[in-house]
DNA sequence: TGTACATCAGTGAACGCGCGTTCACTGATGTAC
DNA sequence: TGTACATCAGTGAACGCGCGTTCACTGATGTAC
């Protein structure tokens, strides 16, 4: 049941979006009355969460896959079979995408405990790559000026959170890495470039890939 | 009026986001009846497109503005100063970046002969800037590989569009450069990075410029 | 095998709400003579 | 200066709608003896 009200859920962002998502629309559709699905979930904002910690374990799932069928030494192969890997699950889900990557919908908050882990599954697989390939000098020491002091601070607490020994010019060019990569992602889906503009947008993302494995100087063997 | 009512609409995007703006509830918060919006705008879906081609305008604008400010020679400080307009106007007026760079407003499509006119300032300036420093020899020529037959055909396609001569590497380049800029703008107005993580977000934006930049080999100097 | 009972998924009516849009209207303002 | 008229911004009632959430309820299912 809860399975279906998922499923249903799904749909409904699809067609309406995350602001239009209505409990007593998600009901009809499971042939069921409105009050039903209270038996379930708390409230429309409890159904919302589920749909975006399921969006973010569906995505991750789909990451590690891909990340899977590659050499774990492969380093920039690694990367872009998660960057591709995004983008597919992306074009396929582009309504969950949305829901996890655009706008944020407002008056409603994710809550932190249910929603962070299956969020940064897809960071913390870029961040474990970052860092062995660092550890296995596939990544070249970047001759970067020092950062500034703030950002020298903020940087240096993000590696500590992550464990990450990596130097700081590597974290922030993996930032822009991370960032870009989504940024690809949403301009293509979100019209961004226009109707009819790219007929193999597949082949613009991987070349926006290959280009910020480039930043980054990763490459395959150690 | 058609001012007060795009002044209302932006505070209620704000509010309530695009998919919640409510034509009775700018009309209350202007301090009359509901009905009578309908004399300046024909729908709720024209009030949308009205702050839609504001916003874009009001960023164009501070775009000029501060690309104003440097020479036309130094293309690198004016892509920096490019992106640097995108995102202190986009802290500024978060709402309104949203419902122009964030998920797509469901049910609702821009009209393309109000929007795409303001909708491409931006992009533009960048294309501009680019043929300029081509064109000058301010910019290196990459030795990319050469692209696949689809993606050498949209990218031939674009480039006429914009009327801009140069090679197939600068425009890949030059898209990754434009989504990239504005994926990090929605990675920080959008949450991704957490809360708390940045206490300096703008130095971050600013290295992540810089090695935009770099990607695009920009220089100053000619 | 048969009865009594508890569980609990789903019902249906009701609450109070805000929405977009229409329509005939009022009444102040400005123009023409 | 004074009157007649047109314009048109804003009114207010009404339409039909869907929404989230509550609450007492029904009735099938499964368990205990």
């Amino acid at each position: 049941m809860l399975e279906d009200i998922r499923a249903i859920g799904r749909q409904h962002l699809e067609a309406v979006g995350a602001a239009s998502l209505s409990v007593r629309a998600v009901a009809r559709d499971l042939g069921v009355v409105s009050s039903a699905i209270y038996r379930y979930v708390r409230d429309r904002d409890e159904l919302l969460t589920l749909l975006v910690v399921d969006g973010y374990d569906e995505l991750g799932d789909a990451v590690d896959r891909a990340e899977g069928k590659v050499a774990r030494t492969a380093y920039r192969s690694r990367f872009l079979a998660i960057g591709r890997a995004v983008r597919t699950w992306a074009v396929a889900e582009p309504a969950t995408y949305a829901l996890l990557f655009g706008s944020p919908v407002p008056g409603y908050h994710a809550p932190a405990e249910q929603t962070t882990g299956p969020g940064t599954r897809v960071v913390r697989s870029l961040v474990a790559l970052w860092v062995e390939a660092h550890a296995a000098g596939a990544v070249p020491e970047h001759a970067d000026a020092p950062l500034p002091q703030k950002l020298a601070r903020d940087v240096g607490r993000v590696r500590r959170e992550v464990g990450a020994d990596v130097p700081d010019a590597l974290v922030v060019r993996g930032m822009l890495a991370w960032a870009a990569l989504f940024g690809c992602v949403s301009f293509e889906l979100f019209g961004q470039y226009g109707p009819d503009t790219f007929t193999a947008p597949a082949q613009l993302f991987d070349r926006q890939l290959e280009l910020l494995a480039d930043q980054l100087g990763l490459s395959d063997a150690a």
